[in-house]
DNA sequence: CGGTGTGAATTAATTCACAGCA
DNA sequence: TGCTGTGAATTAATTCACACCG
């Protein structure tokens, strides 16, 4: 039914959800938001938070804004899948170490249930509370688990080996962590994710904005 | 000089940098590029790579293309500041420290010289090459240092706090992996990197894309 | 030819602005 | 009055398309 909802779109949704979790978190005071709270809380303005709403459908009313368990479970309905969905991680380094721990049980919808390494030192070791394998046994078991998410967090040399390998098993969707440019059938989705190049746009621009600062 | 040049081509710009360095890598032997070669490597259009070339006023010939050391050069004079710049990193928990890892000796000109953390036993340790701080000394660290560019990896709930510290005491580009909206002056640039909206996004269009399969 | 450089056109993303409602 | 929902306007980003060059 969603047909044709940007990234970008998608993105925010992602973040308006977690936000709105937060808030219903301690004693759940306020059960109403408006549209200029969500945006105050997500970096976002009003209209384009409102926008957003629209396009998932998602209705409130003038005098009391959204309704916030609604709509974190409107934004559910929307993004997760009914059954879940699970996800794999791929290369087992310092960083995806570090994202297992991130990512564990973040979303309960979304669980990480395998991370695969070349290094066999690693075989059935539980990392962050995820089992690792080694990569010879990935394909079996994504065809066998049917999973559609993978992260890869390999070096960029293996990066697009490991790349035709998920998408041979089943995989259409991506996080990629390479540097790299990964060579993926039209139907794959590939988010990159490029540590060094964020780095340095915030060395550029720390620059750029430092010769504003008096002016603001 | 470089004024109201967008996020996006300085990103794109710091990713054709670093295509263009391993290119040169081996023997070297290709010494230039056409437009269309640098677009299959970082997953752009040709047009667009020479859009960005032109931004940076950096001019090629029909005949041979782009000179690939002359070209590395360019970026490096319109992305890099001149003396070079330092970056602290706080918060050293897992991700921080293996993006002490991921960043250590990548781009010389933008060396992570320091990093902070509560956690008060880290103190003075070396991790991935760069030495540890108790956090109470930031500030000092950073005006005698004049480090203008920080990564933030605490825990949601600390990142305002370390934001609101680093922008005290001069930083002006931040990359924040904190999930949440940083509330920081308008001449603060920053770019937030949300783990977790990634996977979901990913998560989403996998779903999506699925679908049309077999179309493709 | 097979490139580059670039104005013009197009498409995508966001904001404006206002009617309508409780 | 202060908000939502949304068409229209605006602004940003990308692609088109073509003159020109060796």
């Amino acid at each position: 039914m969603p047909n044709k909802v940007s990234d970008k779109v998608i993105g925010r949704l992602s973040l308006y959800r977690r936000m709105l979790e937060r808030m219903g978190k301690p004693g759940n005071t306020a059960s109403n938001v408006f549209s200029h709270e969500i945006a105050a809380m997500t970096g976002n303005t009003a209209a384009l938070v409102r926008r957003d709403l629209m396009t998932i459908g998602f209705a409130g009313s003038p005098k009391k804004g959204y309704s916030v368990s609604e709509l974190i479970q409107c934004i559910g309905e929307y993004l997760d899948a009914p059954e879940g969905q699970k996800a794999v991680l791929v290369g087992v380094g310092n960083l995806g170490r570090a994202l297992l721990g991130h990512f564990a049980l973040r979303n309960p919808k979304l669980p990480i249930v395998a991370a695969f390494d070349t290094n066999t030192d690693l075989a059935n070791r539980v990392i962050q509370g995820c089992r690792c394998y080694p990569v010879h046994e990935m394909g079996d078991f994504l065809q066998e688990n049917e999973v559609r998410v993978g992260v890869i967090t390999v070096p960029a040399s293996a990066a697009q080996e490991v790349a035709d390998r998920l998408v041979k098993n089943g995989i259409t969707g991506i996080v990629n962590f390479a540097p790299v440019a990964l060579r993926v059938p039209k139907y794959v989705y590939i988010d990159n994710i490029d540590l060094t190049m964020s780095l340095e746009k915030a060395a550029f621009f720390a620059r750029q904005h430092e010769k504003d600062k008096e002016l603001v």
